[in-house]
DNA sequence: TTAGCGGTTCAAAATTCCTTCAGAAATCAT
DNA sequence: ATGATTTCTGAAGGAATTTTGAACCGCTAA
């Protein structure tokens, strides 16, 4: 679960980054409009934070920005003023919560888990390809309906490659989704390989195929052999 | 996805290329004006990254020659100056959006990606040529639906020429692309042999025809036989 | 404190690929 | 036709990438 983090006071967003990394996001920080942007562009997120008050611009005219390019992003909407206003303007814009100044940080996430179990009520929750069935609610795996015990950072490895299935994900972009923006300067990325292989290892010892196949020089595809 | 890189700063555009053709495009280089128009005259890119700072010249002439020119190129400016004025007569002359310096590479491919995909709404990313199919998300190239199995020079290769159809290219420009600058200064091309001997025999072997003739002392040509 | 787990780093082994080389074949100019 | 130039081919060494096992660190629970 990548999520963006738009706010400008330099303590609450550290202690929001630190506490939704724990609670197992990938979470990165924007302090302005400008890098919020940058960023959006750079990286894909599943959901942003969104303080509406910036520096350098209106939040509202950032999450108008965010649902013309970006529609699938689930948006939440944070305020310290709690004008009535600002938050009819932003769900009508197409913000999915709002959430008030001052809060817990477990409200934040609760508001979080919520926004997305209902964004994906509507679709699917669960990822399948042929005989695994990754849980995006309950974090479970199984292969022919045997449970597998995948560690947090195989379970979201394993969410990125079914995301996109038949589809050539570079090292470094795996990476990049599961470890966040510091990789950008990251020498080597050789603990991708550990992870590869022990998620082969407990799909293949569960009876699983190994669907993971390594494009020499390249990187890695999810996707059946033919 | 073809594309013209515009721009003076030496290392700056070797860095773009290399990176956007690991990235999957075909990248090329112009170091000033004069390169640039001949270029476009010689080659059909389908985008252009243009930085307005250029040694001989003013980038915004040159966009305003594009858009008379090949109107339907995709152009993003790339300008040092956070000037607005230029953003905004940019933006009128009809770019397509607008990256201030300095920038990460990373933002770099996600706008022209962004651009690509609002101009041809479907985003595709794959190139046919009769019965050979090559498609640059998973890396898979199909010969009458059979999938070959081609090193990543040979695909890099394959692509080259199929996006270039019909076109002559020497060994040279082969290798450059190949290869990258380091190139200028080498005193043979012998490997390119290899890696086109390598990808005949794998199409032939697939059902495929021969589309790649020699035209000889000169160099490739991607075309059917008539 | 210790044992266990997840995550990361390191280095050797295994695999895949790239380049070079030399000779054969093809093409061109005289 | 002959020689010069260019292209093709196969084999082999070496470079680059991936795989693997083992060791290490930090954290948590017993």
């Amino acid at each position: 679960m990548k999520l963006l983090v738009v706010e400008d006071h330099e303590q609450l967003s550290k202690n929001m980054r630190q506490y939704l990394n724990q609670e197992g996001y990938v979470c990165e920080v924007a302090a302005n409009y400008q890098q919020a942007v940058e960023k959006l562009y750079a990286y894909q997120y599943d959901m942003v934070a969104l303080d509406l008050m910036l520096p350098d611009g209106n939040g509202l005219d950032l999450l108008k920005s965010i649902k013309e390019n970006w529609p699938q992003l689930c948006v939440l909407i944070i305020s310290a003023k709690n004008a009535l206003d600002d938050k009819i303007k932003g769900l009508n814009l197409g913000a999915d919560d709002y959430l008030p100044k001052p809060f817990h940080l477990a409200e934040l996430n609760a508001r979080l888990k919520a926004i997305f179990r209902r964004k994906n009520q509507q679709g699917d929750n669960s990822v399948t390809f042929e005989e695994i069935q990754l849980n995006t609610d309950n974090f479970e795996v199984k292969v022919n309906d045997q449970l597998l015990d995948l560690t947090r950072k195989e379970f979201e490895m394993l969410q990125y490659l079914l995301i996109n299935q038949n589809r050539v994900l570079t090292k470094q972009s795996i990476a990049e989704h599961l470890w966040g923006d510091y990789m950008d300067t990251a020498d080597s990325f050789d603990f991708v390989y550990q992870h590869i292989k022990n998620l082969r290892k407990k799909i293949t010892q569960a009876g699983g195929n190994d669907y993971i196949q390594t494009v020499y020089g390249v990187g890695y595809k999810f996707k059946k052999a033919e």
